[in-house]
DNA sequence: ATAATAAAGGATGTTTTTATCTTTTATTAT
DNA sequence: ATAATAAAAGATAAAAACATCCTTTATTAT
């Protein structure tokens, strides 16, 4: 297990395919080619996606030359958007020795040092926008597989 | 879920605990007491201490005053061992975005950003001693449950 | 209108994590 | 030696995460 839940990694490998793959144009990308541009399960992505788009993360539409896609104002967004809809946001403020809740006046021994990594963890994530790669993903530069 | 499995939540406070209830004195706690001590169900306690008795990272003796305890070298050793020996090192060395191999040449888009936050979680769990905290738990400062 | 396409929805299955319970073994005190 | 204690070991169970499959609905091209 690492930072984040296998869903939610999926989840985000796969907004930033699907962010590269049709930005600008008026294209869509279908669940098999992004299930096999990400190295992911393609039924259980399809699940992801589905609920990403019920949630309104990503658009999509059914039928010929259908597809997933993300509208201006998704490729906008911030990760956190994402990790928020699919984790919580535990990752943001929950304790890193599991107690019920964060607190500054009975913290756990980790409490300072673990607000610095978790604020950090934030601060990246709401910095980060989803078409922020799009560039570099398609030339390639950067990976999401393998 | 947060950084740490549930199971390495519990670990890493129960050897905290230890720690503080026996440093100096030759004495051991029970079972039951830990588990109290940290709010964690007794049994699955009992079972993740029986795997860091086994890993040798806690102590423990049968029979009546029995109990777990840690030595002398056990009290300086870092959390990063517990974190190992629970959650092992994806952690510190994997891919944020689940890539199966991160790497240098052909990372994932977070890549730069998460192997400085990885590090500085290593480098927290190297620099902490299960031992550094005794005081602070005697005088109830920080708090290891609720 | 009809057939083809692709996501949505719903039901189900598997694996891993979290948790409990019972029996055995080691240690201590009597 | 014997009884009492407390962890170790092993078997089992419940819940959550991960994953698949089948049917339905919306859209498009013919
Ligand atoms: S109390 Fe544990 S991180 Fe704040
Ligand atoms: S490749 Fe993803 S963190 Fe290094």
């Amino acid at each position: 297990m690492g930072i984040f839940s296998k869903t939610c990694e999926y989840a985000i490998r796969a907004v930033f395919f699907i962010a590269h793959k049709t930005a600008g144009q008026s294209s869509r990308v279908g669940i098999k080619e992004i299930a096999g541009g990400i190295d992911s399960p393609e039924p259980f992505l399809a699940k992801i996606l589905q609920d990403l788009s019920r949630k309104g993360i990503v658009q999509s539409t059914k039928g010929p030359n259908g597809g997933f896609y993300l509208d201006a104002a998704s490729l906008l967004r911030p990760l956190s958007d994402i990790v928020e809809a699919v984790d919580g946001d535990d990752i943001f403020y929950g304790c890193g020795l599991g107690l019920k809740q964060c607190s500054e006046i009975n913290p756990c021994p980790l409490h300072n040092e673990f607000k610095e990594i978790r604020n950090r963890i934030h601060h990246l994530l709401q910095d980060t926008k989803i078409g922020e790669f799009n560039d570099e993903l398609i030339t390639g530069i950067l990976s999401l597989k393998k």
